[in-house]
DNA sequence: TTGTACGCGTTATCAA
DNA sequence: TTGATAACGCGTACAA
């Protein structure tokens, strides 16, 4: 069977009887129209059962009505959390989501924008902000609107929504500070071209000096985003002459994977080790002790970062919303 | 500023000294142009920067390059998962995907449906197959090819990657059977609309009935798929009269849900009750008790339903791919 | 192997 | 408020 052939805008104004400017108008701004006309031309569109051809709309208007999402990958989920917000937003205004993922690697995304801006997407989501300047300069030059998520800078030429990566981990060191610890490892996610992740080992970094502590005697130690790979990192981590107190990690996967190996080593947390998180995941309140984390609103992410692409705002002077975190105090971080 | 002009095939075609359907020839069947010209071609295509337009290339080839996934939620990692490969296999082929969700809900599924295709999407992934004739047509009439995930039934007349639900939840309950339990629950997502869900419900009837054990002894709770819904369910189920021995959950974020639930009401698992899960999803591995579960190929799924969908096979007969799935044993399911 | 020329289905400009 | 018509940029017969 051939594909059917699908009716175009000509037979829809043939059957009522109008021009097919008339049948464009319509669809497109219907109060150009006189209401007798424009109900012919919606019976016709209706006992017809026509669509307008995508191509043909992107190519004379120029727009696709089609965001792209370039995220590291769905499998973490804050991005899916986000992205799922994201494309709530994106579908109740009536545009559609493109996305693919960048595994936290530079020049794929570079590939991927560069992809998405071919295939025409009206504006681009993405992860963010250490990436290089000919992409940058590309993103400017081909006047993409963009919004950078995540992360959070006041001081961006670009659009951002996030948050301060930095303050919400110097928050967490300041409380285990508070609780008596002095001893800390970091296990980062790794940093290369994550400024999220640097940026919450700067955080930490920064609670400790204030406190007259060398950052220095802080161990940081980077490893994957997973369970095991954070649980093999712990026990490098814990091999050390001096034993941290408080391990703080780069998310709750991998806080969640120290715990585990802790627990199949015999080390109580958090009598013997104290732990944090980042994120507030679901997987940080359901293990035994809790998690005790940074909440962070990847939902409002998603959908702010929407509505400002989907906003002519966009396109104009740069917008920065910062968004809020929060402590979230469960049972794996106790005093010392 | 304006959006910047971008190069089209003519400036190529002028740059290169060549006919503008060399240029395209060169882009699209290259075997098909001398090497030499093809080399200036290519030197004119790298210096302009060009990248064909995507609309006038859909318009003109009536092709889009595009897939769609209409999936529940990326809030659950399931999706998550295999939507991640599902997009990787079609980038490895060059090929975009656009993303919507249905919430579980049949007139929003179909209104995305009818949207992708709007939006000239060449291939559709959908989850189940309980949906209504009418869409079913819709999609014949379109000639769109299209792939059902995460069920399987053999005697589809469409493309099918998946997995029999019902077998695998039906051995989980047998193996449950060999270690004592007689007095089961189920605790389900909500099964309208969801043949994942009620088939996993079925195949533990089955298996009791096969035991000779009454089928209706077995109560059925529904509850979304959340850590605190299910606990309430799980509260629900426990203030019956005659209490079960095991309760077996529509997924793994459920039984997390009701094991935690559990912890909070002092009942112990599995000493005064089993749980079961299905998913094998991460969450399912880190609580104390792990939770039993059944493995699905999540990754596989994404995989296999791209592969099919890109090749020529999905237009041609239906092809039906049965995954393989296994119990996960851990300790939240033990001898009554 | 290459070029000419038309068609793809819309939107948008301009006149009426 | 409506209609005629020229773009929009590419693919592809068909011819050379």
């Amino acid at each position: 069977m051939d594909k059917a052939v699908l009716p175009t805008i000509e037979d829809v104004a043939k059957r009522a009887q109008v021009s097919t400017a008339t049948v464009s108008r319509c669809l497109n701004t219907p109060n150009r129209v006189a209401e007798s006309t424009r109900d012919k031309v919606i019976a016709a569109v209706t006992e017809l059962g026509y669509s307008p051809n995508f191509g043909a709309k992107a190519l004379a208007s120029k727009r696709t009505n089609t965001y792209g999402a370039i995220i590291p990958t769905m499998a973490n989920a804050i991005f899916a959390k986000g992205l799922q917000t994201f494309q709530e937003t994106l579908t109740e205004h009536g545009a559609t989501l493109l996305v693919s993922s960048s595994y936290y690697n530079n020049a794929i995304e570079e590939e991927q924008i560069r992809s998405m801006v071919a295939r025409g997407a009206d504006g681009l989501l993405l992860i963010g902000q250490s990436r290089s300047d000919t992409i940058y300069q590309f993103l400017e030059q081909q006047n993409i609107p963009v919004v950078l998520a995540w992360s959070f800078d006041a001081s961006s030429k670009y659009n951002m929504v996030g948050f301060d990566n930095r303050a919400a981990s110097l928050k967490l060191a300041q409380k285990a500070i508070a609780l008596g610890h002095r001893q800390f490892a970091f296990l980062s996610g790794e940093r290369e071209n994550n400024d999220r992740a640097s940026e919450r080992v700067k955080g930490a970094q920064q609670a400790l000096a204030a406190a007259d502590i060398d950052p220095n005697s802080m161990p940081v130690i980077e490893a994957p985003y997973s369970i095991t790979e954070a649980g093999e990192a712990f026990e490098q981590l814990m091999s050390s002459p001096v034993k941290p107190s408080i391990v703080m990690c780069g998310n709750d996967v991998q806080a969640v994977g120290v715990l585990k190996k802790a627990r199949e080593r015999g080390i109580d947390v958090p009598g013997d080790v104290s732990i944090t998180g980042f994120d507030n995941l679901e997987i940080a309140s359901v293990v035994e002790p809790g998690i005790t984390t940074v909440h962070v609103p990847h939902r409002q992410m998603g959908r702010k970062s929407a509505e400002l692409l989907l906003s002519d705002d966009a396109k104009a002077k740069p917008s920065q919303t910062e968004l809020q975190t929060y402590l979230v105090e469960r049972d794996s971080l106790a005093a010392v």
